[in-house]
DNA sequence: AATTCATTTAGTTATTTAGCTAATTATAGA
DNA sequence: TCTATAATTAGCTAAATAACTAAATGAATT
């Protein structure tokens, strides 16, 4: 029960929701471009990021002072069936979908200057 | 994104996780026979059936005194295949399971009596 | 009608969690 | 080496949540 339980936890927030949903769409972001699309304090993103990654729905890779994310390939298939099923209809997720198509055509140090 | 969250927050508890693994395998289980697989006081049993009946994952009917819980017909299908098979390992639920079986042998009367 | 009984609601408390800012770590570049 | 920068960790606060007991509700039985 102990790994469905955690994965629920960690599904149990709209904000890391918002996040997976990106990553469902997205292949790999890094940290400043979630920051960006959340709108959050950079530590905040960060704990949210290692709640997933503890759960083993996401995975990172380090390049420089840049991490990537991206769905781990541990994101249990039917889970993320349900998930990209449901939240087809929802507008929240299209409203970052439009975000971060701005996002992603700008450049990633910018972004993460404007952070601070 | 409001339907899916409401969901994983539901299921972001151990204790209504296993109420929801019981009805997978019962069909029809009255308020009792949780509170006693629980071992909790019957006031927190049904604050957790509400949460998971807000969330449409169960739906409940009356007869008489007696409430009885059945999992949703909107009960969505994946996340209830998903469920099924990262719990299908589970020490807890199989444990659970056994526990139930005594329980559904024994006179609910006799259960519900037990309880106060 | 009064009582018993299963469940729910109210009210309280302890724990968990999400957010922030500030401090720390780790890497890149001057 | 020193500085700048991206991310994480630490420490704090406010809000949410899970548990309990006690009181209230609604249905059956005496």
């Amino acid at each position: 029960m102990e790994r469905p339980l955690t994965m629920a936890k960690a599904l149990a927030d709209g904000n890391r929701i918002r996040a997976v949903a990106a990553l469902m769409e997205h292949d790999e972001l890094c940290a400043c471009q979630i920051t960006e699309m959340l709108q959050l304090a950079s530590a905040t993103i960060s704990r949210h990021m290692s709640i997933l990654q503890a759960a083993r729905l996401i995975q990172s890779r380090k390049e420089g002072r840049w991490i990537y994310f991206r769905l781990a390939e541990t994101f249990p298939a039917l889970l993320r069936d349900w998930l990209g099923h449901s939240l087809s209809n929802s507008p929240e997720i299209a409203a970052d979908r439009k975000k971060l198509k701005n996002i992603l055509s700008r450049n990633p140090v910018d972004i993460c200057k404007k952070q601070r």
